[in-house]
DNA sequence: CGTAGCCTTGAAGGTGATCAATGTTTGTGG
DNA sequence: CCACAAACATTGATCACCTTCAAGGCTACG
């Protein structure tokens, strides 16, 4: 617990991240006092809806699902988090903050597990945090916004524009695109709130006209601009 | 522009808010200092999406509804603004912030337009304040997050939770619970993601058999565990 | 070697969308 | 105050998309 992050030779790291860009060596051992480095495996879970948010995490490497149960008892996922989100910050503001959802790995992650007093003493005054904070915040709410009006749209729209959203985040060249998380099938179903079966039947579609194709578990869209047509025209 | 608060007999009016609950006058002339009242009739546009973002609003009195162009061209509701809300504080961090959504007027309605430089000087610095705007915030992200779980629920269950939802906001006696905000069917269909058609068909089941009824474009819950048990049970 | 989880394919069925036609309310301007 | 337009409400018929169910194959892991 409450290790030295110089020892951890975790302080480079952080400075890397574009949250801590603006703040110095001693800054960021002050904001993350007695955080610890919590590893996790695939499926494993970090924090659980419903219980007590005495935390709250920096993702380091590797990526996460947020989910919460639906009326029907299965999971719905509600994000994806990749290194450099933070995860829960926004409740910490709370009197006796519960965890909304549940955060599980998605193959081997790394994250920084920092107390929540943290957040209430010295994340709060550091008003550059703060904006920072509060910008990604409001750019996951606008992107929640952006989900709502897929709600009309065809199954295949919805799909496009969660591998577009999900490659976006990763520049690269402009033909193919790879998706930079480890996705089942399963888990786009559940992400845009659709059965297994219909999504393998798109996916497959895509494979047979080489739009995409899955490799070791991770999705290339090879066809970028065919996929982008889908979540334009809805055809 | 830039009138009196106390002037305008507004200082009661604020401070009956949960929001300025343990603000005085004088911080709250601060907090407000060059505000505008702005009166809006049914349909009128409050901002646009799209446009630069110079002010955000306290709704004071009436509804506002948030929305957004779908692929299709068509609106989709986001959100339901009643008073007391803050409206699109939580962007003004940005660099050049510009509305993700537009805001229109449910019926006569009247807000408070806020200076962008009232947030980052004065609202920012009040440590209350901002604990109560960052929890509002994840309220809303935490209802957008249940939305999300209800995409697999039928139609019925949706429209269910949507009312209830609304009508949550006043808590009145067990059996009946009155909808505070005159809603369309079109609207409905708009806030649920579906067509005009099968939302009356829902509620006009509904009205048959007893479990709501419309009045002067305002909707009444008469059977509320009823509807309750649609959203629980989704059958 | 067997189980568990994921992927795949086919067939049947239902929910809700779309289209069309009509009635009702609201609002606006002469 | 009336006439007309615009927006909303309603109902029925048809149809597409997606779900559900069923069955089987694949890979990983204890």
């Amino acid at each position: 617990m409450s290790s030295n992050l110089r020892e951890l030779g975790l302080i480079s790291e952080l400075r890397g991240l574009e949250l801590f860009r603006s703040s110095s060596e001693n800054d960021i051992e002050q904001l993350c006092k007695d955080s610890q480095v919590v590893i996790t495996n695939h499926k494993q879970l970090l924090f659980k809806a419903g219980s007590s948010a005495q935390h709250f995490y920096l993702v380091l490497s590797g990526a996460f699902k947020l989910t919460r149960l639906s009326l029907q008892g299965e999971d719905t996922i509600v994000h994806f988090s990749s290194p450099g989100d933070v995860i829960g910050a926004f409740i910490m503001t709370q009197k006796d903050p519960r965890y909304p959802i549940s955060g599980v790995s998605m193959g081997p992650s790394r994250s920084l597990k920092i107390p929540r007093t943290n957040y209430l003493t010295s994340w709060q005054n550091n008003i550059d945090l703060n904006h920072k904070i509060q910008n990604s915040l409001s750019s996951r709410m606008t992107a929640l916004q952006n989900q709502m009006t897929l709600k009309k749209s065809s199954l295949q729209t919805k799909i496009a524009c969660l591998l577009i959203q999900l490659a976006n985040k990763q520049t690269e060249d402009q033909k193919q695109l790879l998706v930079p998380i480890p996705l089942t099938r399963r888990e786009i179903a559940e992400a845009v709130g659709a059965s297994v079966e219909s999504v393998i039947r798109i996916m497959s579609l895509w494979s047979k006209r080489g739009y995409v194709s899955t490799n070791e578990q991770c999705i290339t869209i090879l066809e970028t601009e065919k996929i982008i047509e889908l979540t334009e025209k809805d055809c």
